[in-house]
DNA sequence: AAAGATTGAGTTCTCAATCTTT
DNA sequence: AAAGATTGAGAACTCAATCTTT
């Protein structure tokens, strides 16, 4: 392998450049993965990843009840898009809005009943997917390290 | 930690959950990274994550040569989606095409010199933020995990 | 004034359909 | 017909500005 090709020597030594390959390693691993995933929710139960991941994160609360904010932190996104996340959630009647009674400023979201069969289906393909997608991430060896690095944690 | 909390279990057994616990934590790291990193080249180069990820890859090739297809597989996007990226870097003058002449259906894309100095000027802002945001999630007990299998690769 | 959420404007991505060359 | 690239249409995200409540 060559370590220092051409230009890219410019910018610093050789532990930023192997940092920099690991993360370019993830960065393709994740749009793989994810593709994948919002492909298989997409076709099977007509939905978006993020509106999967915002109901599984309401469903894992005893009364699938959060506040907008720690909604976004949750999922990674920004404030304004979980505003929209949202809105798609409830005109499919899968979330409700509740305005906080202590704080007026903030605003909760609740699952419904239906959100949670929902959220308990998509599960399944999800599981499934994941699953199937890291496994044949596993044989590509440009993956390989990662997956497998990363495999080892669970 | 509670294991096997409400109604998560419905979906399979403990290693699928420990997996998508696992992912979870790389797509919330991946999230908080990449907007780092694009906001840092956004604000100081004034130029997209994609757009840099391009440009480096066509700088690892010494003729600064690659095809469209090519350039889609290696930084993760389909190839509607390059098309139209390779068509912002050339308005800016950090790439031109090129019809391949053995296969007139192919087409390539060149980096030219002025995309060769931005490139590395780029390289420096990118390590540097991939460098700190890493150190910053590192201190953060929800991915230090993630963080510390991955580093211990390079 | 600050915190929390929303809205407006703009960007970038995907999917499906199309065009060109083999 | 198939491969490679592009275009059209639409979805989802971000930033900055705004609105409401504290």
């Amino acid at each position: 392998m060559v370590v220092c090709a051409s230009n890219l020597c410019q910018a610093g030594h050789v532990g930023e450049q192997a940092e920099q390959r690991m993360w370019a390693n993830v960065v393709a691993l994740h749009a793989r993965i994810e593709r994948e995933l919002g492909r298989a929710i997409a076709q099977r139960h007509g939905l978006g990843l993020s509106e999967f991941r915002a109901l599984r994160r309401l469903a894992e609360e005893d009364d699938g009840i959060l506040r907008m904010q720690v909604l976004a932190e949750a999922i990674g996104l920004e404030q304004s898009s979980v505003t929209r996340l949202v809105g798609r959630l409830e005109v499919q009647g899968l979330t409700a809005r509740e305005v906080c009674a202590d704080d007026r400023r903030g605003i909760y979201s609740v699952i419904t009943d239906r959100g949670r069969e929902v959220q308990a289906a998509i599960a399944e393909t999800y599981a499934e997917t994941l699953r199937a997608a890291l496994d044949e991430a596993a044989n590509d060896p440009a993956l390989a390290t990662e997956v497998g690095a990363l495999r080892q944690l669970t």
